[in-house]
DNA sequence: TCCAGATGTTTTAAGTCTAAAATGTTTAGG
DNA sequence: CCTAAACATTTTAGACTTAAAACATCTGGA
């Protein structure tokens, strides 16, 4: 069959319509779960998303976390950061401090409070997670985990190479 | 083996932690693409995001279509719509009419203009989620277009649910 | 016909978000 | 020691986003 190379160079070499759809499906699938836990979050807790991610990272690292691990990891700008920080301070659910090591650091941790909030809050939110998901079979969810992560290292070789 | 129902009854009735992992990862993987398009569109065209998925809605639908279709399709409140809308008439790129049969509705559609800047960003934008997507294989993208379908499905069931 | 409720859009207030410039601090090389 | 580059954060300007209230219009039944 030697019309295997040719099959190759006829293909039309512009038809990703079935990544895009992907994609497409990707971000509603993303979009519709976000909407869901953020009405959830208002109407249980009058808290924002991005505020319960910013405490969910800070619960993971007692220590404390600087901005800019935060801003990394939530994978949003420092500018953002700062002013999302800001508010959980003033109410009391953060606290901030210089760093004695290196002055231009600011550590950020979970008051007593903030944690306090924060536990009630992530129980009932893996409840809602739960829900959400329910339909999909263990099975599901592990072959889901595993092209995820396909995806997830495909994308960030894309971003690197964009970025020599 | 009698032990089956106990068994049901004995496992924690708390421990989603895997589908936990499974909304994280899918955030993550969302979250990084949507930061790259929205990279590239700002560098190579000088767009945002959300002009272009709002172009791209009104590309589908020659006919326009009125603000609450785009909201619904869009997956964004109705005040978003009108903001997002009235910069892009600004701009040229969109046309806004009140509706012939029903004073209450606008109908936009895209100009030409507007049509013509978005036929060429989106030949491109193809090529980048073709990029991204690029480890994935054919068999990888059917099984994540069902498992997300899947995903959907259960999320919209949930939603539905709760406002009953 | 009339009007109560439904529907479509806009406005408002507050928060989130980005890119880029500005500020302050540290570090390494000469 | 000095200083240029690197690094951490904040500021700025503008755009996006939401929920809720306000406004405009339509519709179906009494």
């Amino acid at each position: 069959m030697t019309l295997d190379s040719e099959t190759k160079a006829v293909e039309l070499p512009e038809d990703h319509a079935e990544e895009l759809r992907l994609w497409l499906r990707l971000l509603t699938c993303t979009t519709l779960i976000e909407g869901e836990i953020r009405s959830r979050l208002r109407e249980r807790f009058d808290v924002t998303l991005p505020r319960f991610d910013l405490m969910a990272q800070l619960d993971k690292a007692p220590d404390g976390m600087t901005l800019s691990d935060v801003s990394k990891r939530m994978m949003v700008s420092n500018g953002n950061v700062t002013g999302l920080v800001e508010r959980l301070v003033e109410s009391g659910h953060l606290d901030r401090r210089t760093s004695d090591t290196d002055r231009r650091v600011q550590v950020i941790r979970l008051t007593k409070l903030g944690r306090a909030e924060f536990r009630k809050m992530a129980a009932e939110h893996e409840t809602w997670i739960a829900d959400i998901f329910g339909d999909l079979t263990e099975k599901d969810v592990r072959e889901l985990m595993r092209l995820l992560a396909k995806t997830k290292g495909s994308a960030q070789k894309a971003v690197q190479r964009r970025q020599d």
